[in-house]
DNA sequence: GATGAATGAGGTTTCATTCAT
DNA sequence: AATGAATGAAACCTCATTCAT
């Protein structure tokens, strides 16, 4: 956590310094990433920065924390509450476009949870040991989804959680891809769902 | 590229230097990996590394280069070579069951690729500018499939070679965990294919 | 010399950040005691501290002039102004009581000295070139007590003013390993002075 | 433990590095010595020195090692072996004696142990938790004049061990303040053992 | 006078790469 | 070719002191 020091700074210092930490550990994984450049992106002198966080990992942490954090902020917490009022498929479709949105209006902080996913021993000190959330999500979703009956019974839930996984990634790359693609963006969560709803629907 | 040195060492040597290299590249991303723990690793001295290469970059690159060799040689290449005989989903399952395989078989070559996918600056040193070829490479043989009839033609091939590549991506993820599924890996093929079928078939 | 500031401070407050200085001093050599702590410990800001004194070791110093004088307030003085109304014996036993009560009743000030004896450099700054005190106030009290007649002339006083010296550290280092000797302090102190007596005394 | 490289090093070489740090540690306390002097008082790169030792504490630990291995080597070990053969005082003038000559020609080293002995937390590290073993030395030595009849039963051995250490810190300080004492040695020792053997003979 | 944030020089340590044998 | 010591450019972090309010 960073120290009180930080907190008590002027809002838009804050946001100078988080600002130039995105920057760095956007472009460079933890390691690579450099305190000083943190420092002089910000403007503030580098013992300042240790005034502020612990350590580089401090600093490191509490973005994660500032991520997942909005990451949660995007998905429809109405639809969450009452998800029994919802039809499997319109609950996914919120999902993916929760996740899309937030990619969308978020790039820089895309690769950012990429890189940590990939350093597993880092990951661990700040995660913990618990699992792809993610899946698992999933795994539940289309277990309800068979109880509600829309789904395919032989539909392994387990196994589709992580292939819906994996095509949410995907999604996220479009956006980490912007401007190569033409495609309008509604035209690429329908036209995910549209398969995904084919391959699952109960026949 | 490694220096001829490097190529006229006995095979065996060559090996060693190869495996200690992939020891420290599956564990470390590329900054993080050091040159001294390959070299005590494979039993040489740290010098003699310099002889065989350039310098760190150039064996890694060297690695990469063996690694997509590697992976390319899973797929049956009497399958690629005559693939109109075939039909799109027998195309797309012998795909998916090289990428197993390969997983399967060379799981600590894995970590690797995913790192340097995230390392976007080394990637591009390395691969250049161009593009993810697996999610290309689906592309075409979607549009194949809808020419054949296989396929929905409502199917965005771009959208979908996007989407193909990433549920492959959670398939190798199946093998990094491998020990915490119960699943036989058949199942696991059956299933994702039994979904992608439905999801694309034409109706 | 702290500045006026400091003297001007209401005396509990100079209290708290000489207990504070006297905490940290005891416990790192000048150069591992932090300013920061001091002020913490005393309950003002660091920047408080700069106002009081010029830098650290302006308090340094001054601490160390409270040490001496403190030192001196234990010495009956009574028997110092009288010095020839008294036997050496008698003297000898004063000065070695007045050392170890002010040892007893100061231990965290004994530490803060004995660093200092050790860190030339400072030893220097502070106490200029003057020798070791001690010593030579021994030297001085041993040629009073030949011309008394009460001492062996074959003594040599300035080996054997050091060597009272050295005596009296010792002594004060039962009392820092207080706790772990079961002797009552005047056992300590009598067996002292009657192996001193007896080694001194004119045959 | 200082590396093997360190050990494999020309002897000249090892001699340089050693007596640069000698020069450092002699005059500065742990943490305020510098390995940059060290490394450059040695004409060696501050790489080196890592290449060498673990860490400045490595070479500092070594250091001792080698001070009480060399302070050792100055007693005359025929008489420790054989202490039975000698009287009491016989043994005393022998440690004095060894103590001094080790002084005498390893002026450097002495304020070193002086500084350690001041950093507890360092000393512990160190030298582990184990007392000083000085004090207790003397105090067997006495506790054995004891039984051989030559001191004094009302001698308590545990007091006067403390003190006759503290004799022999005052001895090794004449040899620090070098060149202001204008006695010759055997001198002082003769004084100082004139002196205790009055003090502690059997009456 | 009081505060506590701001500063930056300086110290330790790491490690890719070069050098000398 | 082979070795492994030598090098030095960074990088992180600390803390006395100054500054601005």
């Amino acid at each position: 956590m960073p120290k009180d020091t930080f907190f008590n700074l002027p809002k838009e210092k804050q946001e100078r310094i988080i600002e130039a930490a995105i920057d760095e550990f956007a472009t460079h994984p933890f390691h690579q990433a450099r305190v000083t450049v943190i420092a002089e992106q910000a403007g503030i002198a580098v013992g300042s920065f240790y005034q502020y966080f612990e350590d580089k990992k401090d600093l490191y942490k509490y973005l994660m924390g500032l991520l997942v954090e909005k990451k949660l902020s995007y998905i429809n917490s109405d639809m969450v509450k009452n998800k029994d009022k919802y039809d499997f498929f319109q609950l996914l479709r919120e999902v993916y476009l929760s996740g899309f949105r937030f990619a969308k209006e978020n790039p820089r902080l895309l690769p950012i949870g990429l890189m940590l996913a990939n350093d597993k021993e880092l990951y661990r000190e700040i995660f913990g040991e618990y699992e792809d959330q993610s899946a698992e999500f999933f795994q539940q979703l289309l277990e309800y989804g068979q109880v509600q009956g829309a789904i395919d019974p032989a539909i392994n839930p387990k196994i589709m959680g992580k292939m819906l996984t994996g095509m949410l990634y995907s999604l996220t790359d479009f956006i980490m891809e912007d401007g190569k693609f033409d495609l309008d963006d509604m035209k690429i969560i329908d036209q995910m769902l549209y398969f995904i709803e084919n391959g699952l629907r109960k026949k």
